[in-house]
DNA sequence: GGAATTTGACCGATC
DNA sequence: GGATCGGTCAAATTC
């Protein structure tokens, strides 16, 4: 089938054959998951030249718009090899990503109504919080001037913080600056050398002194706060403060979870069709049923968390993470505090103080970080001496990577981490006419938008649309009827947030395809969802939550589609 | 010595 | 009914 990786049929004709009418990165004809494959950005990127991504402008390629935008080029993350891994800074300063592209300021950027419709975000599965009240984004445009210098000041709160010293309590990660953001001013991305890890997540400045991963990383737990900002965190960036001596934290240390409750192993096993060994937590609360699945990465790195259940219990004091490993304050904001606004970007952190609402929705509430993609595929990081720790298993694993040429020596293939919260019912009629239950949602990891949904579809339908939906999504459904069943998949989603098509982004194009995954049509693949309607489509700032916007036209699409790939030539 | 982690074994679900 | 897999248990180990 035409699975092809965040994909929007722009054209409006659906071709099976050809996977590049979606958005898509999967130019290759024989290759439609080259996200999914152990293609490179670049590669990717490049691939455009063969058959550039169909916007009906006749744009330059994207790569060729990056390069212009940026003077940098694309980013290489796999074809570039590290200059001597994870102690040298990234072969691309992070703060390239945030290149902002001429008159054009951040506070537009987070203006834009993508970012601000509330209702497609989703409470915190563990706090209850939502994370866009914390940044103050408007879920109405029509105030955008009015609120300009607050959106400003929200942002520079949870982005934007000049580096502190690796040595500087996590507070740095949180503190509700009022700086404001200089344009052209340089900034770290929270590749903050930890300079101390002795928790898994622990409050470090490592770990959420994100100015980067802030972005993405402040709706979800804060294990992946630590693992955004670790410097060889996923993105395959390394800390601009790289000269230090390596003090990752060892996969004993990163037992510990900052997210405000207390775990236990109990268990660990190495899961089929990943690398990656799978740790079993329980809540240590007496009688709380709360677990959680933490997958690393051969690097200790966590590349996904499952939450099950919900806590019964109000999140206990940090009596032990603050005697333990100097905790991080920040992490348990103050009620009403400036703060919040960044600390509710946080799982650990809940503007109304309260854990107990918040723990008690994750049953009804899906969410996650990462995507079906990065389940199942086998990227990992293979260049990093972390390796040494590894078992024989995870050597194997390094060598048939290497082998299969997945990534070269010294070199990283990132993957995102995930954050899941279990859920049992969240049942939708979406507007591609059928019912979904929705079971993930994810954020691109390095993606500038912290809001950017990836849509996973996997599989087929085996059955017609059901009844009594709106014409909109009837003219998707039949229109990509027209071609055999597999392309018609890529097009029922009604909106695309190519948020990953931003190549800067887009580290799930690193990914293999899974194994499972054994043709076309039952390949999964994404789709990028555009946002709420008359939204600005920029995928950089797609709103996360609610993956499927109200459009009822195809034409509509197309429109956003375009004007989202306009955008897009600003990564 | 206690607490936490590790890890092999076991169990249930699914194919 | 057997194989496989994910999840859990619990003894051993480590801190």
């Amino acid at each position: 089938m035409a699975a092809s990786s965040g994909s929007l049929d722009t054209s409006g004709n659906s071709h099976p054959q050809s996977s590049n009418n979606y958005f898509s990165f999967s130019t290759n004809s024989s290759n439609h998951y080259p996200f999914m494959t152990s293609s490179s950005f670049t590669d990717l990127l490049a691939s455009n030249d063969e058959e550039p991504i169909n916007n009906n402008t006749g744009n330059s390629k994207l790569a060729d718009r990056i390069a212009e935008r940026t003077g940098s080029g694309v980013p290489k993350f796999k074809s570039t090899p590290p200059p001597s891994l994870p102690l040298s800074p990234p072969p691309v300063s992070p703060s390239y990503y945030f290149a902002i592209p001429p008159g054009l300021s951040p506070t537009e950027l987070l203006d834009s109504p993508v970012l601000l419709n509330p209702s497609n975000i989703l409470p915190s599965p563990t706090t209850g919080t939502f994370p866009g009240q914390g940044l103050n984004w408007k879920s109405s445009s029509g105030n955008i001037q009015q609120n300009v210098k607050k959106e400003d000041r929200s942002f520079s709160d949870f982005s934007f913080q000049p580096p502190a010293r690796p040595s500087t309590t996590s507070s740095a990660m949180f503190q509700s600056s009022n700086s404001t953001v200089q344009p052209g001013q340089q900034h770290t991305w929270g590749f903050q050398e930890p300079a101390k890890q002795d928790e898994f997540v622990s409050g470090k400045s490592n770990m959420v002194k994100m100015e980067y991963n802030s972005n993405s990383i402040k709706s979800f737990s804060p294990e992946i706060a630590a693992i955004q900002a670790n410097p060889q965190s996923n993105n395959g960036f390394q800390s601009d403060h790289g000269n230090q001596p390596q003090q990752y934290q060892s996969v004993r240390e990163q037992k510990r979870s900052d997210d405000g409750y207390n775990w236990r192993k109990y268990g660990q096993k190495q899961v089929k069709g990943s690398e990656n060994p799978r740790s079993y937590y329980k809540c240590t609360f007496p009688n709380c049923p709360t677990k959680k699945k933490v997958e690393r990465s051969l690097d200790g790195q966590i590349t996904e968390i499952v939450y099950k259940g919900s806590h019964n219990h109000a999140k206990p004091q940090s009596t032990r993470r603050s005697s333990s490993t100097g905790s991080n304050p920040a992490m348990i904001p103050a009620p009403n505090s400036n703060s919040n606004e960044i600390q509710d970007q946080s799982y650990v952190t809940h503007g109304n103080g309260q854990m107990d609402s918040s723990v008690a929705t994750p049953d009804n509430s899906s969410i996650s970080i990462g995507d079906d993609d990065f389940d199942s595929q086998k990227s990992k990081s293979v260049g990093g001496e972390d390796l040494d720790e590894d078992e024989p298993d995870a050597k194997r694993w390094k060598r048939e990577r290497e082998n299969e040429g997945i990534s070269a020596p010294g070199s990283r293939t990132v993957r995102e981490p995930r954050v899941v919260v279990q859920t049992t019912s969240d049942i939708d009629i979406l507007d591609d006419g059928y019912r979904w239950r929705k079971y993930g949602q994810k954020v691109v990891k390095g993606n500038p938008n912290p809001r950017a949904v990836i849509t996973t579809y996997e599989g087929k339908h085996n059955h017609d649309v059901p009844a009594a939906r709106g014409s909109g999504s009837r003219s998707l459904q039949d229109h990509s009827n027209n071609g055999n069943n597999n392309a018609a998949m890529a097009t029922r989603p009604s909106t695309v947030n190519h948020a990953s098509n931003n190549p800067v982004n887009n580290p799930i194009r690193n990914q293999r395809a899974p194994p499972t995954a054994t043709s076309e049509g039952d390949m999964p693949f994404t789709l990028e969802m555009l946002q709420s309607p008359g939204s600005f489509g920029f995928s950089g700032f797609g709103n996360l939550m609610g993956s499927y916007m109200n459009q009822s036209s195809t034409d509509e699409v197309l429109s956003r589609a375009k004007r989202e790939l306009e955008v897009e030539s600003f990564w």
